[in-house]
RNA sequence: GGGUCGUUAGCUCAGUUGGCUAGAGCGUCUCGUUUACACCGAGAAAGUCGGGGGUUCGAGUCCCUCACGACCCACCA
């Protein structure tokens, strides 16, 4: 498998022709060469034979003490029907670096992809496709809707799923779920079931918000509220005078004629059935009990007294119409008021608003509702006023709240179980305070209602009694439309289920827990990554419904992204013409690139622009890469034994090594743009920039092929592609670079590390000296009694591009910042005309040292300070001193 | 009406428990065709860390306040 797959690749010798790195030829043959291996499937950790033994050399093979405690990760299904937007770059490129990074660590590891029905999304797209051909949804019955829409999602399914390989998504294809598979459907049936009998699943009629042009209610979190201009007017309520109506108040004072109420939805007065005061209020408070004679439609309503009302606000009383408000549908309920409905599902008034009104659209309906009262002088008033208008969050039609019988889950139990889990804080979350977000959500949560009229979806298992609406029964058959139990007929609810009620239960339905799949123990998730636009909608319900089916939280962690920008900071939109496909930067870029970019500069839970610099950043980083590897395949020489000798060999292993332990504590604290910026630093500015430059001065091939493997074994997770398309064009590499285990650096000698930290500290100044010469002389290094310069002339002449470095004594411009015993050696005639830098560099050096002595005289500081941040301070400034001294001597006597 | 986040170099962003000289990428400037890499190398310029106040020996970091920006929640008739 491994000898084949790697074939593949070896057909292309790109290392020896390519200076530049070209991704778009070599990404798709690696990641086919990853899947055909098979080293991204679940539980290939869990048995010893499942993994080919590397063959780099390594010191200590014992050493490898791989832990299989799993590491698990479910990516947020995208929607099997349409393309990856950025926001799914951004999640694939977290969630594979967490993957293979765990992966490398020796954790039996699973990253599980999905695909999401993505009920009404999907149901909106393919009703608008049907619109096209002159058809609509009412031409059809929901089962051949169903079966239509199914055809139209698995013609489309497969893009996707290109994509994310695309993307280098270290997924397990086997256990790809989609949103409607039978294990979904299955787990999902046997949850509300459960649910079902506990009572936490009910059939209510109440006031849900329905979208009039898609014909289905949503759940409060879809709704989308906005500003609006609008008008609001004052309509009279003429008072009932019959026999039964006083004719004074109990005051004595004459009984008015009418009431004053304000509406913005004047077509709503012919579903009102009360009008409702504040009980305090001294104006109305002598009304209640009394009736109205409701406008238009000449009916009798009482006037009642409800503290909700707010008696400051408009006229202090409310027209109550318990069918179209929420609110009002309190009120009705606490007086026991009747519903009448008079706006239908289809944005239409029902016949119960009255022969003038029945079939006319509602705004058409306001119209003549406002016509008619300015006919009978009822009229009192309109003013211009801006307010809040819910909107269907997909075509923005304008949400009726109305009456409809659904299926609503009782949602307090379920939050409260979700406050506690969080109070003793199973789930630790990435930025911390959306927990504090997300309890305080909990505590307002309304029942949810999750029922939707639309056929694309999970089929709501439920049947309901033909003969006694009353009498409902769960029942899984929901391929049949109809039941016959017991000589009585059951017709099936014709609802689907919303789709955050399914995908609510994915970590446990991915998983396979509650049937105690291979993939079981996986569960609960190590860490949840999903964009902090879904917590309310996502997060809380996997949460609730998690702790519920499970008894256990459903994810350890959780890791919220924050929304990716437009290179400005504006939102991405296909009005403004901004957006960013993902898939055009991976073509120009490269997936690398692309993830490199799309990583960095980016914290948890903050909205921020998406950097195209960062991207060619990571383009660049890899092209190093890919030369830096070209440079070591080429280096002649035997592979002989891997030892450490020369203070640049000893300072490298220690730079990798702290890198190393650097990048797992970032990694576990979800620092990714650090991370990236650590593995980017640690190969150009440290790698590549001084070692493998020092190491050209004294050959070591062993340890070169050392290095690289390291170094692309901590980029792997970040750069996957251009690391594994390196690892297989090695000749002294074998199986994937993907299924490398990480194991303990050598160790390496701290005191001569430190003797190149020395050197580096004398070539930088030898480099700056000779930038700002007044002559752009090319000059030698003169040394004296200096053990270090000695044992290290090829290295430091490499470095410093010196032309000679020769022992003596030194003259010229003395090297004071390194403290060493050595000289630019520099004409008498040059040091003159540079004695002016000379000065700078003085002044610049007093001023430091006054600094410090101010801090060291200061009492307080000397007893408050920690011990060792003062003894900092006066080595510090005994260096300075030193420096001083010397660059005192390099100036002329009159200078 | 509540709540959250942000404001750091020209641009986009890092900067964990307060520690002294605030970093990166890209861009800018100078020099360099040294055979891994010009998607390169060496060097440089550039920040009163949004304003004001406070706590502290010490504040980009903690507290208060103001300004501007973004987002979330909420039924205001």
């Amino acid at each position: 498998m491994f000898d084949d797959g790697r074939k593949l690749v070896l057909q292309y010798p790109y290392m020896s022709l390519d200076k530049v790195y070209d991704p778009q030829i070599i990404e798709a043959d690696i990641y086919a060469l990853w899947e055909s291996a098979g080293v991204f499937d679940a539980n290939s950790r869990g048995s010893s034979e499942a993994r080919p033994k590397a063959r780099l050399r390594r010191p200590s093979d014992e050493g490898v003490s791989p832990s299989y405690a799993p590491y698990s990760i479910v990516m947020p299904p995208p929607n099997a029907n349409g393309n990856l937007h950025i926001g799914h770059g951004l999640t694939v490129a977290l969630e594979d670096i967490l993957t293979r990074y765990h992966r490398s660590r020796g954790r039996d590891t699973v990253y599980i992809p999905g695909a999401d029905h993505a009920g009404f999304e999907t149901w909106v797209v393919y009703e608008k496709s049907l619109e096209g051909i002159g058809k609509s949804r009412f031409d059809y019955t929901r089962d051949e809707l169903y079966a239509q829409v199914w055809d139209f999602v698995a013609k489309q399914r497969g893009n996707m799923e290109i994509q994310l390989r695309a993307l280098g998504a270290s997924c397990d294809w086997k256990h790809l779920t989609f949103t409607l598979d039978q294990n979904v459907v299955r787990t999902v049936y046997k949850t509300f079931q459960q649910m079902f009998e506990d009572g936490l699943v009910y059939r209510g009629e109440k006031i849900v918000n329905y979208c009039t042009k898609h014909q289905t209610s949503f759940a409060d979190i879809e709704v989308v509220y906005r500003e609006e201009a609008a008008k609001m007017w004052d309509i009279a309520y003429p008072l009932l005078a019959d026999d039964t109506t006083p004719e004074t108040l109990p005051d004595g004072s004459p009984l008015p004629k009418e009431i004053i109420i304000s509406t913005t939805r004047p077509e709503t007065l012919l579903g009102d059935t009360a009008v409702a005061v504040n009980s305090k209020d001294g104006r109305y408070s002598q009304l209640v009990g009394l009736a109205i004679n409701l406008p238009l439609m000449d009916r009798d309503i009482p006037i009642i007294a409800d503290d909700y009302v707010d008696p400051l606000f408009g006229t202090g009383a409310v027209k109550i119409t318990p069918a179209h408000d929420p609110n009002d549908a309190e009120i009705g309920l606490r007086h026991s008021l009747d519903a009448i409905q008079v706006i239908g599902t289809d944005g239409h008034m029902t016949d119960l608003a009255g022969p003038d009104f029945a079939g006319l659209p509602y705004m058409e309906a306001r119209d003549k509702v406002l016509q008619a009262l300015e006919n009978q002088g009822l009229l009192r008033g309109e003013r211009d006023i801006t307010h809040k208008v819910p909107h269907c969050y997909k075509c923005d039609a304008v949400i009726q709240p109305l009456l409809k019988e659904q299926w609503f889950v009782q949602v307090a139990p379920l939050a409260k179980r979700a406050v506690e889990a969080l109070e003793q804080g199973e789930v630790k979350f990435f930025p911390a305070q959306k927990k504090d977000e997300l309890i305080n959500y909990y505590k307002h949560l309304r029942d949810w209602n999750i029922s939707r009229q639309i056929p694309w979806g999970i089929p709501i298992p439920m049947f309901q009694n033909e003969a006694d609406p009353e009498d409902w029964i769960f029942d899984n058959r929901v391929g049949e439309t109809e039941l016959k139990i017991d000589g009585k007929t059951y017709v099936r609810d014709e609802d689907t289920f919303d789709t955050w009620f399914s995908s609510g239960q994915w970590p446990f339905v991915t998983t396979d827990v509650l049937e105690q799949g291979d993939l079981a123990k996986y569960y609960p998730l190590s860490v949840m990554e999903t964009g902090v636009d879904i917590l309310y909608p996502w997060i809380s319900r996997m949460l609730m419904l998690g702790l519920y089916a499970t008894d256990q939280v459903p994810f350890k962690e959780v890791y919220l992204h924050g929304m990716v920008l437009d290179p400005h900071g504006k939102k991405m939109s296909k009005s403004k013409g901004n957006v960013i496909n993902p898939l055009d930067v991976v073509a120009e870029f490269g997936s690398d690139a692309f993830r490199f970019g799309i990583v960095s500069a980016r914290s948890a839970g903050q909205p921020q622009a998406f950097s195209l610099d960062k991207v060619i950043a990571g383009r660049n980083l890899c092209n190093k890469l890919w030369n830096l590897a070209r440079y070591v395949s080429s280096t002649a020489g035997e592979n002989g034994e891997l030892t450490l000798t020369h203070p640049h060999e000893h300072w490298v292993i220690g730079r990798l090594t702290d890198a190393d332990k650097k990048l797992e504590s970032l990694i576990a604290d979800y620092r990714f743009a650090e991370a990236a910026e650590l593995v980017y630093g640690t190969i150009w500015n440290e790698v590549a920039d001084w070692f493998i430059e020092a190491s050209k001065a004294a050959p070591n091939p062993a340890l070169l092929r050392y290095v690289l493997g390291r170094v692309l074994e901590m980029s792997h997770p970040f750069l996957p592609f251009v690391t594994e398309a390196i690892w297989q064009s090695l000749p002294w590499t074998d199986a994937l670079l993907a299924d490398e285990l990480h194991e303990e650096y050598i160790t390496y000698d701290i005191e001569k590390a430190q003797d190149f930290k020395k050197i580096q500290k004398l070539v930088t100044e030898i480099r700056f000296v000779q930038a700002d010469l007044p002559d752009q002389g090319d000059y030698g290094l003169i040394y004296g009694a200096d053990d270090l310069i000695a044992a290290n002339v090829e290295v430091i002449q490499k470095l410093a591009k010196l032309p000679k470095v020769e022992q003596g004594d030194p003259t010229g411009i003395r090297l004071a910042n390194s403290g060493r015993k050595a000289c630019l050696n520099v004409p008498a005639k040059i040091v003159e005309k540079y004695a002016e830098n000379i000065i700078e560099r003085i002044k610049t050096t007093e001023a430091e040292i006054t600094h410090l002595e101010a801090r060291l005289s200061n009492q307080s500081y000397l007893s408050k300070a920690p011990e060792s941040l003062v003894e900092e301070s006066r080595a510090i400034l005994k260096l300075k001193q030193d420096i001083l001294s010397r660059l005192a001597r390099q100036v002329p006597e009159n200078g």
